[in-house]
DNA sequence: AGGGAAGTCCGTACGCCGTACGAAGAGCTT
DNA sequence: AAGCTCTTCGTACGGCGTACGGACTTCCCT
């Protein structure tokens, strides 16, 4: 069953993200538009977050029933994925401004950075499969383009690609985790930091921690107010691309092919 | 309501973390310790996915009603919490025959792939706040302490092991999804792109894609059957670690403060 | 020794969730 | 006009987290 039925989702899905659905003819006409269903469930997750993504709640932001929302995508997972591929194309493309391919990917990173920040719960719901639509291959082409000419494999652009993409993913989780201690719990830094003062002044005292307690320390005072998920991720952006620069340099000296 | 209670609820998951729940006389003997507990939600995790993590599950696991479960950890998260501070355990440190700092660097950032490739769920379960259980906290010293003595600020050690761990994060992230597409739609890869073939056809004729279909024609080629995922790991890690060695090398020669 | 406090365990129930199913009605095709 | 197709919706099922209160066990204090 799974197999079959599964199958069967995907290729309608695939359908709907390209907008290959045939408009049929004979039914009543849809309320509706995918795309506008699309769209209220990407406002809704963005001001609610990644729990307010269900299919009642998004059925009611269109005015729909719950189970109306099936006639336009035919499941939860099915809508996330439409959900993502409109968002991923707000991506803008490095301009010709930027000949370098440092540039580029820089510009690339931040504009991905900027969409996780954007769009949270991109990182929370769930990883099913690549959704494959329109513009996240459009993405990924352009991605792909900017490691052009520098006499890379193909299997090369793809692994250093990755990469980046990969570092970019893991800061955005790391910022959201950050922001969501404060958000979910509601307590502060400070306060939180308080409310452990005891255990904490404790293992500081016993010295089982000592790297730890310096680090903590250091950060704490030299981060006083500062985006620090920021400046983590543009400090660690630059060290991702040298490594990149590295290795595209001494691929240039080692050999040609 | 919510600062209060979630206030409440954290300091006993920090008793918890801690061992330091005062055994309460009165009462009858718990049938259970909650170590037993969260060792049967790690292993019902691990078996069957991130969906198994359920009170009713893990407590039917422990031969507990879905209620009595509460007795242990008070509510789902701190559950995991505590589940997650169980499996931090795993990592193991540096041994002193590594003593160069990229040598401990690249052993810990394997480590931490190695365990999210034996805990898929770890990646999975939504960030809620750091744990902060004594595992985690030993893992967190002994991370920072493996960039001491090389003249680095307590600031740029942070900076630096959050980029490494940042990068493992994304990676494992990455690795992830290209499995559930097979586990979750019960498709091969192959069965995949066959499935696609028409869609796909089409978008390489008409030419819309053209650095993804030469790039992604030569990675199919090239990686026939091996293990992408952690090839796509290694390769990454390397050039990370290349970005770190050059920070470590300017800073050397920059200033010494 | 006995009463009460504290703690464990569990059954029931509430309000969420995704979605299977089938009925009702709308609008095009013939 | 008839019939097919498609949209819309109400109901219902099985899952979830967990609030609540009762039954019972164990220990402390008097």
């Amino acid at each position: 069953m799974s197999s079959e039925d599964s199958g069967a989702d995907h290729r309608r899905s695939i359908e709907l993200l390209w907008g290959r659905a045939e408009t049929g003819r004979r039914g009543p006409k849809p309320r509706l538009s995918v795309t506008e269903v699309v769209a209220a469930g990407v406002k809704l997750a963005d001001e609610e977050g990644v729990a307010a993504i269900s299919m009642r709640r998004v059925a009611e932001a269109v005015g729909l029933s719950p189970m109306a929302l099936y006639t336009y995508a035919p499941s939860k997972i099915e809508l996330i994925d439409l959900m993502l591929d409109a968002i991923w194309g707000e991506m803008q493309a490095p301009g010709p401004e930027l000949a370098h391919w440092r540039d580029r990917m820089e510009f690339f990173a931040k504009q991905h950075w900027a969409l996780g920040r954007r769009h949270p719960w991109m990182l929370q719901v769930g990883t099913h499969r690549p959704p494959l639509g329109p513009n996240v291959l459009a993405m990924a082409n352009t991605a792909f383009g900017m490691l052009d000419g520098l006499g890379l494999s193909g299997v090369e652009i793809d692994q250093l690609m990755h990469l980046v993409a990969d570092y970019v993913r893991g800061a955005l989780r790391t910022a959201l985790e950050a922001d969501d201690v404060e958000r979910i719990t509601g307590i502060t830094d400070e306060q939180w930091w308080q409310m452990h003062e005891p255990l904490l002044g404790d293992l500081i005292d016993r010295g089982d921690f000592p790297h730890l307690v310096r680090v903590g320390a250091e950060v704490k005072t030299a981060y006083r107010g500062q985006n620090v998920q920021l400046a983590h991720f543009e400090f660690g952006l630059q060290r991702v691309l040298d490594g990149v620069e590295a290795y595209i340099a001494k691929r240039a000296t080692s050999g040609d092919r």
